[in-house]
DNA sequence: CGTCATGTTAAGGA
DNA sequence: TTCCTTAACATGAC
């Protein structure tokens, strides 16, 4: 589900559902989500806690939790890797195939789904340490981007979804941001010029900030049970998957006419990941 | 059967 | 050391 807008949107709803509740019990049924510590480590240092709050930065959840009696605060982080799914559920429920954690919470459990088994569970921090600057966070300036962009020999698409310098794009929205700023994917970012620099910023916050605005009014179906996912770009409720698609400009849609000139939009590889874009809108 | 998929990270080379 | 590229991970959709 992941990039920054998805994990933004799960995080708001999964506030208010967690935050006050205590972690009766954990379970993990897929070994390899629970990276480096073992499953066993992770138990003893969640069990009885109580969550704080939930964090995200880039596309890294957390829960703050607790100890019983204690006001200090650490870090649960989630990471929702390729096809992650995060939900709150009755615990009488039947667990949904693929689920790789469990954490029960009194009548509810909040469950981590994860048929890929690519996402993680961990109380160790160094992944969040690493992290650049929140995409969405007032510390994202143009001098940060402009650094970002410097004393570096790769494209521009690569660096913008480099998660240590700038947290929270990924394949689809890097290409997003890319035609939004009528910038080349292949352009080095070194030689990038104060104006496009400046016009990916803005292109960046647009992008990221209208695409959570659509997924707080759509009604998504967090279970992710069936072919409703509780994303919206592949999925949602029914009928809404088809108008959620239309708000990509060239994501996925190689061979069609471009939304801003008319031009067919082409596909080609980029670090193994697929760049779609349009020759005439984003010319070298 | 084959191809592609929202991501991270370890390993190896320059 | 730093920077960069690639392979690996595991499963489903088409």
């Amino acid at each position: 589900m992941p990039e920054l807008p998805e994990v933004e949107v799960l995080r708001c709803h999964l506030e208010p559902l967690l935050v006050g509740k205590r972690v009766t019990g954990f379970q993990v049924l897929k070994p390899r989500v629970v990276r480096p510590e073992t499953p066993r480590q992770l138990q003893g240092g969640v069990a009885g806690c109580s969550i704080k709050g939930v964090g995200r930065q880039g596309k890294f959840l957390w829960l703050d939790l607790a100890k019983a009696r204690s006001r200090k605060t650490f870090p649960l982080t989630i990471h929702l890797g390729m096809t992650g799914r995060l939900f709150v559920q009755d615990s009488d429920c039947p667990l949904p195939g693929h689920t790789a954690a469990v954490f029960g919470l009194g009548r509810k459990r909040l469950v981590f789904r994860d048929p890929r088994s690519f996402g993680r569970v961990t109380l160790k921090t160094d992944s969040l340490d690493q992290l650049g600057v929140d995409a969405l966070s007032g510390e994202f300036t143009i001098p940060k981007l402009m650094d970002a962009f410097s004393r570096t020999s790769q494209a521009v698409k690569i660096r913008l979804m480099d998660q240590q310098h700038i947290a929270g794009l990924g394949n689809i929205y890097a290409c997003e941001v890319l035609h939004r700023a009528r910038v080349s994917p292949f352009s080095a970012a070194s030689e990038l010029r104060l104006a496009k620099v400046k016009a990916l910023h803005q292109a960046i916050r647009v992008t990221l900030q209208k695409q959570i605005e659509l997924g707080s009014k759509l009604k998504l179906n967090f279970a992710g049970e069936g072919k409703s996912d509780g994303l919206f770009y592949f999925g949602s409720t029914p009928g809404q998957a088809h108008q959620s698609r239309e708000r990509f400009r060239v994501y996925g849609r190689e061979g069609e006419a471009c939304p801003a000139c008319g031009n067919k939009i082409e596909r080609v590889e980029q670090a193994k990941r697929g760049t779609f874009f349009c020759p005439q809108c984003q010319a070298g």
